[in-house]
DNA sequence: CAGATAGTTGCACTATACTGCAACTATGCA
DNA sequence: TGCATAGTTGCAGTATAGTGCAACTATCTG
């Protein structure tokens, strides 16, 4: 179990946006990596906005990637006894609004398009919404 | 156990910034409540800047204030296991710098002058540094 | 009632944060 | 080699946050 790296008032900082606390609860409840294109067909988000709310988190030490091909995948930082609890309270949050739950149903739905567990294909919204009827 | 009634991110948000975390760590870990020329005899920071911090702090549903009189005690919510939680990771988090350490030495200091477990005196921050000698 | 004092708050200033657009880089594939 | 596409980033606009100063309210005490 490490330290952590970067201030913890960084941490706090990173999780005071709901965008931002969508893509680490995704990330936590599922136990899952997960590359730019398969969060914005999460989340239902701009691209552009969420490659900058990775930015925040990782740079903020709660994200790390790993870059391979055209695809870049984030995934929770793991061996800070901290940053573990806090993942915890996160994954535990209420969700009233269903806001989480509708993130996590449609990542699923995306997940099964990789082939060999990796990412084959991009942003696939337009596509997903037909399917999923 | 209940519920947070204010949304998690403002949680966060009031736990982004040092002066803040320091209020709570030194609650956290004194178990104690504490009025705010208390405070700013502990944190060695202007009155007005505490005070408009314990309204953030108060306003994200972290802590709850009760008047006395002349003086104001404020204290960590309680009744809620996310916050416990947090609360829990902010007490046991690194203070290389001793930062946290030495706000509580002078917490502790300054708690001798309660009369009744009372705060029965102003900012004495002048006073005890003589007496610190 | 008047003065002292615990605490709060309006104002002004500066700094930082979030977002959309559009341009950009980097990689794979035909 | 050239195009498509996964991802990033500069710019501009707007909104929000932190701080100091000084004025303010509220309460106790002589």
């Amino acid at each position: 179990m490490q330290v952590l790296e970067v201030p913890i008032e960084d941490a706090f900082q990173s999780l005071s946006d709901a965008t931002r606390l969508r893509v680490v609860r995704l990330l936590a409840v599922s136990q899952e990596e997960a590359c730019l294109c398969e969060l914005v067909d999460s989340l239902l988000e701009p691209q552009y906005k969420l490659s900058r709310h990775l930015k925040i988190l990782r740079n903020a030490g709660l994200l790390e990637c790993e870059k391979e091909g055209r695809w870049v995948y984030h995934r929770l930082v793991t061996g800070s006894t901290h940053l573990s609890a806090l993942f915890d309270i996160i994954e535990t949050l209420p969700d009233p609004r269903h806001i989480y739950r509708d993130d996590l149903k449609r990542f699923s739905g995306r997940l099964k398009h990789r082939k060999g567990g990796r990412c084959r294909v991009g942003v696939l919204t337009e596509a997903l919404k037909s399917e999923a009827v």
